[in-house]
DNA sequence: TTGAAAGCGCTAACAA
DNA sequence: TTGTTAGCGCTTTCAA
């Protein structure tokens, strides 16, 4: 369209009197002209409204400055995405990069030329996109393990199994005799994660699970109605746990007409934690998976990748806690 | 880094017996080949597995099949915004296009030659990224008007004041005397026209406003702080209307310590609908933004100015709801 | 310290 | 229907 509407770099250098060489050297600060020749073109760049032309640049110097993102399709409205976005870009700004969000559209085989690399925030095996990326040639940093069959360069991971035990050591020393595990698919690895450690939990301590899957994504009339039926089929139960991002505030109104009061008769806890439960009566104990933090660390380590800084197969430990609230006081 | 992993278009070329022009045409349906010639190329792309290298495509064509997006920096944790990014995406994404987000760190003065237009969610007048933005060549499309002094290429808009007017008339129905409105900073178009509209509102109906105005992105504290001293200042208001996204829920317990019952002696609402609103007791009435569809519809009208078909300076109409629920009953 | 020339991988204009 | 040639705007040899 508005062709010829920005200058160019031999625009630059012939209203500043020297070769194309010597301005972008200048301009980029690469340290070979003269400061008095660098300070001129600077000038020169300035009156003129000069930018230079990022996509030239990247396709003589083979790198981007961009790193993808790509999240699971189905994470409709989530807290914990949203932060890790932030957290991502954040630390890309940081370096000077720009972020691309990567969708199914044009994902190729080989290789990704629009990024020097990726990040993948719970990658899930049934993902074409995910399955893409590992398969091309681009240095791919996973947030939490990938369970299928392709090795990305570089991991970030928490100990989601160690943090869930403290929760339920928690809940039975608030007297919890009788813990319900409202879980996620075991489609990702902290899904997968989660479930094996209830499980093992409950072995540990003779108690009989009472778990009920819930498929990524689910709507909240569904985790509504799981609640609801479980709650029915077994009164013993005096302690919730719920998995699935949301469903925790999503379910407080059907706990309620069960007849049953919070931090009281029935203990609750969410795997994952967000404002709402701060603020809902009571307040609702929660995993803090600090997904900014998760977001910046995975944007980090892929930066240590590329510049050779971190060696392929690194795995990297976010530390991530417990926050007590009344929700769980017995 | 790895040199030559990626195989080009003058290797499919010369491995399929044509020139690199033919090449070109047949791998990009351009019609131009035969339709033996182009199967026979195409066959021969993906036993080499090529992927075209899309930063020379845009280098050559000048357009680069990405759009920006650039949202407020304080938005932090924010339902809205998350739906709004999903909009722009999906939509896009139909279009072929990928997205990047558009940070502060290298927004250029003239000429943004990554992508080929941007989104601009919610501008606020104090940005520099929105104004370096709109005073560049390239075409932006934003959610809502930019009260500083330039013309986006085209906006979104959705009928705020009169929607505010229907909440406010509700809540008068519904018993209400004394409505307090907890505001959004008049840094925004939003912010502005609902105050105003409140304002007005109150002038129409000889009701004395009690307005607290809070700065774009404030920590929850400070929104419960503000309605303690609300409540307890003026102990007349049976009604309270919470601008900032994330307010209502976050006074909820404030309220509560005050001696308040929601939905009988104080009617509660908010300007910003989010799931959360809904399964709190009772749940909250709001005014339903309709993010992912106001995403979309930003994509999709920047689309529409980039192809011609939308005139520079269109104002496009995003239809948006009430929600009522038990909140506000009387 | 600077300049000239080559070329990143592709598409568009011009020929055949 | 196909091939040849010329760049897009920049960085990077290689030479001076």
């Amino acid at each position: 369209m508005r062709r010829k509407e920005s200058v160019n770099l031999v625009e630059v250098a012939k209203a500043a009197g020297v070769s194309k060489t010597t301005a972008s050297d200048a301009l980029r600060n690469s340290g070979r002209v003269s400061e008095r020749t660098r300070e001129h073109v600077v000038a020169v760049a300035n009156r003129l409204g000069y930018s230079p032309n990022l996509v030239a640049r990247s396709l003589r110097s083979s790198s981007t400055g961009t790193i993808g993102l790509h999240l699971p399709e189905v994470l409709t409205r989530s807290e914990y995405y949203m932060s890790f976005v932030l957290g991502v870009v954040d630390r890309a700004a940081k370096m000077d990069y720009d972020v691309m969000l990567i969708t199914a559209h044009n994902v190729p085989s080989r290789r990704f030329h629009r990024v020097d690399g990726v990040v993948l925030g719970d990658p899930l095996e049934t993902d074409t996109v995910v399955r893409g990326l590992l398969n091309s040639s681009v240095p791919v940093v996973t947030c939490e393990r990938y369970t299928g069959d392709a090795e990305p360069a570089a991991v970030v991971r928490s100990d989601h199994a160690g943090t869930l035990d403290r929760l339920l050591d928690h809940l039975r020393s608030a007297g919890a005799r009788d813990i319900a595990f409202l879980a996620s698919s075991t489609v990702t690895d902290w899904g997968r994660t989660l479930q094996q450690t209830y499980l093992r939990w409950c072995e540990r301590h003779d108690m009989r699970p009472r778990l009920r899957e819930m498929a990524f994504g689910s709507p909240t009339a569904v985790m509504q109605d799981n609640v609801r039926a479980l709650l029915n089929a077994d009164p013993a139960v005096d302690a919730l746990v719920c998995a699935p991002d949301g469903s925790a505030a999503a379910v407080l109104p059907v706990i309620r007409a069960a007849g049953r009061t919070i931090g009281e008769d029935l203990l609750l806890a969410s795997c994952v934690d967000s404002t709402a439960l701060h603020h809902t009566d009571p307040p609702v104990t929660a995993i803090d998976l600090r997904p900014r933090e998760a977001g910046a660390a995975c944007a980090q380590l892929l930066f240590d990748i590329l510049s050779g800084e971190a060696p392929e197969g690194t795995v990297s430990a976010l530390p991530i806690g417990l926050t007590e609230r009344r929700s769980t006081r017995g």
